[in-house]
DNA sequence: GCCCAGGGAATCG
DNA sequence: CGATTCCATGGG
């Protein structure tokens, strides 16, 4: 790793990293881009304004403690992706994919976090997911200063359906309130589920109403770094069906959620790739 | 198996 | 422009 300290900010240098790639690809939802192309955002009880010329970025009024205590973390700064792609593009589809988007991260969010944004995600489309996420935080969260963090357990866990209303979650808010409360009584413990099997880990999300399959795979990938990980939304299910009818090969498939972020974007956002099906 | 439930975004005619 | 489609989950 490789970064200076700059009077209040962090200057960083990395390969393999694009902030539009990283953070405006539907892994996280509470960065918000700025008109100089720089992202504004927050991550658990962190605020942060980041901005980048290259390979080189800027984390502004950060922390030496804080910068290696979070945010190295947070970006994934310890994983080499170059060797990563290197191997993903011993398929061809993968290199197209990757040499597309070649800066995207997995980034190490905050479990519970991840589960509350990801029911939200559930039958919906970004830019909302997006708003009613920040609705929950300005609502609920702890203001930071103008900008709030998401809201604790406590705090969701003691609501009612009906306080969620101005969210306009619609039926999700339902899920939102019994996904607080199982993690508030313990009954899912989120934890645990670090630790956990990857099977186990489903069936512990999956007992949250507005938990199913894709979300609860969501939820692993995004939320506990589970890199085998693989939800499958209409996108993937696409690519799938035309690219890999039997199946990822078997040297991605213990990192199938990494690659599963170059093609996912590769196949919504490149206009060359044509779908048969 | 099929329809429906918020609501906003994307796509179509 | 208005109309239609999309979306992941659970309930009826």
């Amino acid at each position: 790793m490789e970064y200076i300290v700059d009077g209040n900010d962090i200057v960083l240098y990395q390969e393999d990293f694009n902030l539009d790639q990283t953070l405006d690809c539907g892994q996280a939802f509470r960065f918000v881009k700025n008109a100089d192309g720089s992202y504004s955002g927050v991550a658990s009880h962190y605020a942060l304004h980041i901005s980048s010329h290259g390979d080189e970025f800027r984390l502004h009024n950060v922390s030496e403690d804080e910068f290696i205590k979070f945010w190295y973390d947070y970006f994934d700064l310890t994983t080499n992706y170059k060797e990563l792609k290197k191997r993903f593009s011993q398929d061809s589809i993968m290199e197209q994919a990757c040499k597309f988007a070649p800066g995207i991260r997995l980034l190490r969010q905050d479990s519970w976090e991840t589960l509350i944004s990801f029911i939200i995600s559930a039958n919906n489309n970004i830019p909302r997911i997006k708003g009613i996420i920040s609705r929950l935080c300005e609502y609920y969260g702890e203001d930071l200063g103008g900008i709030y963090a998401f809201p604790t357990v406590e705090m969701l866990s003691a609501l009612s359906v009906e306080d969620l209303s101005p969210l306009r979650a619609g039926f999700r808010a339902k899920y939102i309130i019994d996904a607080a409360q199982r993690v508030h009584s313990g009954e899912v413990n989120l934890d645990a589920i670090t630790k956990m099997p990857i099977e186990e880990g489903r069936g512990e999300l999956m007992k949250i109403y507005g938990v199913g399959p894709k979300v609860a795979e969501c939820v692993l990938l995004f939320g506990f770094y589970k890199v085998e990980a693989f939800p499958l939304d209409i996108w993937m299910k696409r690519v799938m069906e035309n690219f890999y009818p039997d199946g990822l090969p078997s040297f991605i498939s213990s990192h199938a959620g990494i690659a599963q972020q170059y093609l996912f974007h590769y196949a919504r956002t490149c206009a060359d790739i044509n779908f048969t099906k």
